[in-house]
DNA sequence: GCTTAAATTAACCATATAGTTAAACTAACT
DNA sequence: AGTTAGTTTAACTATATGGTTAATTTAAGC
């Protein structure tokens, strides 16, 4: 049995790569699972065999990738024990991750646009895998900075609204900005850097009391 | 001619406003030509006869938008003396405008994340047909205003994406938070108002000197 | 070597979908 | 009334695509 399960567990680990790569470029309605099989280097039934359908593909996927970077997000708020500190560490780990797997960055964005009817049921899903969820404790954490006069801003909502956008939106907007601007960012890890210290500069200058 | 000419505008008026709907709702992969056409309440031959295929329709569409859409912000810019003045009067067009054409936030978007390279080339277009491109003039405003000492931030690319996925951002990603922060946003004129309230407090706050 | 259960394959199928076509209709102009 | 150019329709086609199936292979346990 051995033998076998590191058989499949290639298998299955292959395919969801492939699915990766695939949904990312295409979105769930442009993605061909012919292509995956191709990428994958595998017989087209196999996806079927090990993940029913196509959509129980992809729901596999999103979960999996919310799994992976949920804890770190996590981790991250966790530690940081104030927001002077959390300003700095928020940016550079959405930053970093998503520089590190432009896939994801793709696939949750177009899900949100999207279908955000679908993916919500999945990141309960995955939430309710924690002992406490992970968003009732961010938004302890960000009141009770508030009611302690740390920062300016009381509504938690507002403030995620504030923070996650200037970290997410390069990612997302890259193409369009470098079209409209006339200028070439790419991978530069330059680039990057003063992105995080703009963000960085621009929560603390704008919230901290 | 008076007669043919009303008829056929409203039968391509009507084909784009279904197609926007449809496009909007499920992408241009998932959108359905004959749904469209049902929408549109014509025979689906029309939407070919007058667009000539689906991806033509779906790139006049856009092109439309845009047109609609851009003028707005050139305006405003250049009615906006200061950037104190222009940190308000942006963010109070964007969400003013994205929250009465839902539909369009969610091409834009789609678009930028999904397919740049389809896009740019019709952002240059419609730039092309204003007698300065809009880009090169916001650039040249804010690296003016830099340089007179008016704003902290000296990038205009940084800029940018600092004030724009504030912006952006809750339209996109509004049922997503709603889902993970557990509360109810929906097109509450209230939460608009504080949004803007609050991008532009972190703004002025955050970047001017 | 035999058995068994899982893994893999090639060939198939039903259907949905973008796009076509040829004929019929409309209305303006002579 | 007849002509013409543009508009509209129903029926059709070619093909791509998600999914199925039945047969074959693999490998572990006995």
């Amino acid at each position: 049995m051995k033998e076998k399960d590191r058989k499949t567990k290639n298998a299955k680990r292959r395919i969801l790569d492939a699915a990766l790569v695939e949904f990312s470029a295409h979105g769930f309605e442009g993605a061909r699972v012919d292509r995956i099989a191709a990428k994958a280097d595998i017989n087209k039934a196999m996806i079927f065999y090990y993940f029913s359908s196509k959509q129980n593909l992809y729901h596999t996927l999103i979960k999996n990738v919310l799994l992976d970077f949920i804890p770190q997000v996590q981790k991250t708020v966790l530690e940081s024990r104030t927001p002077d500190r959390l300003f700095e560490t928020f940016p550079a780990l959405y930053i970093r991750y998503f520089s590190q797997n432009k896939e994801v960055i793709r696939i949750i964005g177009r899900e949100m646009i999207h279908a955000p009817q679908n993916i919500t049921p999945l990141i309960r899903d995955v939430f309710s895998s924690f002992p406490t969820a992970p968003s009732s404790l961010f938004q302890k954490i960000l009141t009770g900075w508030h009611s302690k006069g740390l920062i300016s801003e009381s509504d938690p909502v507002q403030l995620i609204f504030n923070i996650v956008p200037l970290c997410l939106f390069p990612f997302i907007a890259q193409p369009m900005v470098e079209a409209i601007m006339d200028v070439r960012i790419s991978d530069d890890t330059e680039f990057l850097r003063k992105r995080i210290q703009s963000i960085t500069h621009l929560l603390k200058r704008g919230m901290l009391t």
